[in-house]
DNA sequence: TGATTTGGGCGAAACGTTTCTTTTTTACAG
DNA sequence: CTGTAAAAAAGAAACGTTTCGCCCAAATCA
């Protein structure tokens, strides 16, 4: 049976007030404390989260919420928020909504039954209408990675447009004519943006868009092996591939190493975010990078602000910069 | 502000005793039913967990315990088990112990206090010391994966030596005399036991264990392909290799594709766990797979039954058998 | 030294449910 | 119709905290 204040008022003798006063940080005189102290320590007292969050409407913990366990981005960067987190005293509980709109709505309404104090989510759903709830509880949201289209809150995101360009760019400096670029589905936020982006670039320099060279595929690395095969088997291959995120990148290596395709030599290559894989491939692949660590940074202060006793005004929308890190798997194509 | 029975009374004139029945699945006249529903929608009323956890000491929430969110083979799992726990109407919270004991214990104590009904955990500490907070409040603990040395509770696991044993005995049967291991630290359950199965079965065969051939690396991607670079630039290489999880089975094949070993004619493989490597790599991989659906329902259940009415007794280990699905990539060595 | 501030300590009333007990209603056999 | 058993509703007391208003003693000030 679990102790309680009761338990610590029988043993110090000493009142409920006092004693939940404690236990949330207040000052207590030195012979307290010890009584205190040494009655928790031999009744195993931890403090009833529940009976504490019913009381007080707050649970010191942060909601988070993400499509799926199973990407490598994701879970890095909640990852990341935790530890953050963790140290300014917040417990998080992790959902996913296994790329399920309704689960999604549920495991919303399953944190804030749980009374989090803030959700951080990389949102499934494209319209964020499900994220009302949390506003009508008065529960501060921030967005990770991609904007909601009806839904305007805090958010922590990467300039995919430049992304994209970044890449974009390289290969032509490179001399490429005939670049690919391998992404996921339009109706996701960030495809939609790097693929923008790195058609605009190519545009701009005067590569006009080529449908055979836009190979959109499900975000996973079967999706990305999928898609790279199909560049390579086109009758006119592309000299140079983009994979516009992580699980993709890791599907065209796979595939171009199995089709004994050479790098840089028979095919350029740009992938995304700095991951395991793009540490230990040989040639050293060239990535474009998010700055992992400072979107949770960034997240975690944006929600630790909306926690803090001064209220926040407005709605901050933070766009980090990508950069590229240069590796040997771009090479010069001469005229 | 949320609403509560007491709103529901005020606009159906019923008691909070009949109100929390209904919510309860209790039986309830058909005029009550309905009342009770349009007050509840036009309240958007939901039940406040913490008063319910506070009083009913249930949470209908179930704690996970993993040692990282990076491992594709973990969150597999624990997705599988979060969506059979959902029908049962259970809740889950998943936490990670960042592979650090201290956030492990922490972690746990965190789940006690969201007062979880039950703890499913892929234990990282060796010996489980700190599965006993949840033994003293009666909370149950179900082992997925991993045995703990001095904490005996169910668990679900698979026969490892049975696996590496399959895989030695493939590459034996195929004539291969020089096997290598590519195997995780000692101290982890799953990598002794895999190790040990996989020498001793060589052993039976006449082979007998050189330390060359065994490397011991992180479990990572990273580790992988750094354990199989060593072994490929041996005096004398070995002519199959076995991995022993799916990370180090990711990096090996990284590390041979890029050193242009063909596969199965200069290297024979056997990888570990049916996730999505093995399922796209050309030549397909042998692997050894665990039934993941299979383990995901076993802990489930496992759990279930704890949590159910008729107490159960003793402690219960699932042993699950491993099963080899044969690809390409083991060839017939001519003596 | 008496008046005033300061701050720890106390008692009691919530918070929103569940659950045990008691009362009322309903259903149905006699 | 009446009497009775069963089902449904009501009443009231928890569950373990937090928090508010108040009291008191010690410290500070004039």
């Amino acid at each position: 049976m679990a102790a309680t204040y009761k338990d610590i008022r029988r043993l110090t003798g000493l009142s409920l007030s006092t004693i939940s006063k404690y236990f949330n940080g207040g000052n207590v005189t030195e012979t307290n404390r010890k009584a205190i102290d040494r009655a928790a320590a031999k009744l195993d007292f931890r403090v009833n989260d529940y009976a504490r969050g019913l009381k007080s409407r707050r649970s010191k913990t942060i909601g988070v919420l993400i499509p799926e366990l199973n990407s490598v981005f994701h879970t890095s960067i909640i990852s990341d928020v935790e530890d953050i987190l963790r140290t300014h005293g917040y417990g998080t509980i992790v959902c996913d909504s296994r790329l399920d709109g309704r689960i999604e709505t549920d495991s919303l309404n399953f944190l804030l039954g749980k009374m989090v104090d803030g959700i951080i989510t990389i949102p499934f759903d494209k319209s964020g209408e499900h994220l009302r709830a949390a506003d009508e509880r008065g529960v501060p949201v921030v967005l990770i990675d991609r904007l909601e289209t009806d839904y305007k809150t805090d958010a922590v995101i990467l300039d995919n447009a430049r992304a994209a360009e970044l890449a974009a760019l390289e290969f032509v400096a490179n001399g490429h004519r005939r670049i690919a670029i391998l992404s996921g589905p339009g109706g996701i936020y960030t495809m939609k943006a790097r693929t923008g982006g790195f058609l605009r670039a190519l545009e701009k320099s005067g590569i006009p868009e080529d449908p055979a060279y836009v190979a959109v595929q499900e975000m996973t690395i079967a999706g990305g092996y999928e898609g790279a095969k199909k560049l390579l088997r086109l009758p006119q291959p592309p000299t140079a591939l983009f994979c516009a995120n992580y699980e993709l990148t890791v599907g065209a290596v796979l595939a171009v190493n199995e089709a004994h395709v050479a790098v840089p030599g028979g095919l350029s290559m740009i992938g995304f975010d700095d991951l395991t894989l793009s540490q230990i491939v040989t040639p050293r692949l060239t990535i474009v990078a998010q700055p992992m660590r400072e979107i949770a940074e960034d997240a975690a202060a944006l929600m630790l602000d909306r926690l803090g006793e001064t209220p926040v005004h407005g709605v901050r929308i933070i766009e980090l910069s990508p950069r590229m890190i240069r590796g040997d798997s771009v090479g010069k194509l001469l005229p």
